[in-house]
RNA sequence: GGCCCGUUCGUCUAUCGGUUAGGACUUCAGAUUUUCAUUCUGGCAAGAGGGGUUCGACUCCCCUACGGGCUACCA
């Protein structure tokens, strides 16, 4: 029988997970639904120091965002909690693991101190070692229990003395594992370190951890990023001492998300540097009280989010680019995604944005703008708040724009494009304004047709062209040098809003000298 | 420095030994829109370098260069 496919993210909660993140658990996430398996949700909280309240939150809360549904995990709960590694120490497992691992003869006690740790680490720099480590070599000129003898060990785990457990990593030996998405990756023993595996406050590190939970939640595919790939042989290692190599899940090395100026991993630094989001939400940091701007705030669509995420190292292998969380599941497979680093594109992002922004109906932009509006304490009759999202929405990527582009709508204009004025404003087109506008006001029907008809008309019989007009037209009436339709625009206004507006433009407007 | 991973248009990528090397973003030009945006059409633009293997290499192997990651009682 097939085993059933259960892939997890897991974070530390030592801050916002950037988009990276999200990219790996979205990843993960596809995989398990393409598969009808579950997708669990871990919380990585060894490391007490770095704790960050709300972060654990922030990642819940980005996912459900993101439409990305956890089966198990933290606040979800399951069958294997509880899911926070804090929490599952009281069950003594890691603990567990590592004594099977010390009595086997893989892992030993270390009682070095960290100034002791330090100075070992100078004397192999002083001496010119090639890859200073605590290793085969180095570890029996150190304070442990493959030096001290074992009365001396006893006396002093009896004393309460603190100690880590380390990984005894074997001198050169080849070890080769198969990742997913990088194929046979072959290193030798000797360039790997005793690897901590359980700290001094009695916290398993990660190396140890993710293993122990991995078996015990029994994860078929551990995806992560690559910079994991260098301590993967370490973890391979881990497996076997414990006799667990047959059911050790897959690993899954994803390329990293790079800087989009080619400096690096993508990092926080890179976005408030460049202008664009790193981060799925806002986020405030509980220390400083700096925030950090999110997708969800800069007015992001959570599918457009999603679909430029997942077109991030992978691709469905034809030339779609457009798809929702469904199809991305329907299609994901590992296969297709790629080995090397990806430069992330924030132009691609406001494409993927753009194009989800004129698939949301009329009625659904209309109810974003709508909040916009009872901010500035307009109401609207919310068919005409659908009229005008129909108007503008091809020319916006964002719905917060729709104010700054669409507030003539609701308000006569306060402020007009002085470029426009300085050009066309003079006694021609203020003569042509004024007819206009009188011409207007005989109008008995005022539609889109007939606004553009008499425009035409009054232009013809005043010896003008309409493109010597149309845009000092435009500016009177609204404002902006460029818009939608100015005539679906003169429909939605109406008779008597416009030729107001044409009147109070031509009074105000000063003439130039 | 050492170890590991990678390398197709500026960017994201397709190609799984035989293609005029395709698409998208960006950009440029034209058309439409009597403006701007949109839309449409078209253009520019790539296999890091050097050796092999092969009838044939972007595709397989090696070396070099470059890029990235790791090198903690952090994940």
């Amino acid at each position: 029988m097939e085993k059933r496919v259960r892939l997890r993210y897991a974070p530390s909660p030592t801050g916002p997970q950037h988009m990276g993140g999200i990219r790996t658990a979205l990843f993960s996430y596809l995989y398990a639904k393409r598969h009808g398996g579950d997708f669990i949700l871990r919380s990585e909280d060894t490391d007490q120091t770095r704790f960050v309240p709300g972060a654990e939150e922030y990642i819940i809360e980005s996912l459900a965002w993101c439409g990305i549904k956890v089966d198990e995990g933290v606040i979800a709960g399951g069958p294997y909690a509880p899911y926070r590694q804090s929490e599952r120490k009281e069950l003594g497992i890691y603990k567990k693991y590592a004594d099977q691992l010390i009595a086997s003869g893989h892992a030993y006690y270390a009682f070095d101190t960290p100034t002791e740790l330090d100075e070992m680490r100078a004397r192999l720099e002083a001496a010119k070692v090639v890859a200073p480590q605590y290793n085969s070599t180095v570890r029996m000129s150190m304070k442990n229990s493959l030096t001290l003898s074992e009365d001396e060990v006893n006396a002093k785990l009896a004393a309460n003395e603190p100690y880590v457990v380390r990984l005894k990593v074997p001198r050169n030996e080849e070890i080769r594992f198969s990742d997913i998405i990088r194929g046979w990756v072959v290193v030798n023993s000797s360039t790997i370190d005793d690897k901590v595996l359980l700290k001094s406050d009695g916290m398993p590190t990660y190396h140890l951890a993710h293993i122990v939970d991995d078996i015990e939640m029994k994860i078929t595919h551990a995806v992560r990023g690559e910079e994991w790939l260098p301590s993967a042989p370490a973890h391979i290692l881990v497996y076997r001492y414990l006799g667990l190599e047959n059911e050790m899940p897959l690993y899954a090395h994803l390329p990293l998300l790079l800087s989009p100026d080619g400096k690096g991993k993508l990092s926080k630094r890179d976005g408030d540097r460049l202008g664009f989001p790193t981060f799925p939400l806002n986020w405030t940091d509980p220390k400083t009280g700096d925030t950090s701007s999110g997708y969800r705030e800069q007015g992001y669509f959570p599918e457009a989010f999603v679909n430029m995420l997942a077109l991030m190292g992978w691709n469905p292998g034809d030339n779609t680019e457009i798809m929702n969380l469904e199809e991305l599941t329907s299609k994901f497979s590992f296969e297709k995604v790629s080995k090397s680093g990806a430069k992330f594109d924030p132009k691609k992002a406001v494409w993927f944005n753009q194009q989800y922004l004129r698939m949301q109906t009329n009625d659904a932009l209309a109810l974003i703008f709508e909040k916009q509006l009872a901010q500035h304490n307009i109401t609207a009759p919310h068919e005409y708040v659908v009229a005008v999202c129909n108007l503008i929405k091809e020319k916006v990527n964002f719905p917060q724009e729709f104010w700054s582009i669409g507030s003539y709508y609701f308000v006569a204009p306060t402020e007009f494009d002085q470029a426009v004025i300085g050009k066309r404003w003079n006694a021609t087109t203020k003569a042509y304004l004024q007819a206009l506008a009188t011409a207007y006001e005989a109008l008995p029907t005022f539609d889109a047709a007939s606004t553009e008809q008499t425009f035409k008309e009054v232009a013809e019989a005043q010896g003008l062209k309409t493109g010597d007009v149309q845009q000092m037209l435009r500016v009177a009436t609204t404002g902006a040098g460029g818009g939608p339709s100015l005539f679906e625009t003169f429909n939605l206004l109406g008779k008597n809003e416009i030729v107001n507006r044409i009147n109070t433009a031509c009074t105000t407007f000063a003439l130039p000298q």
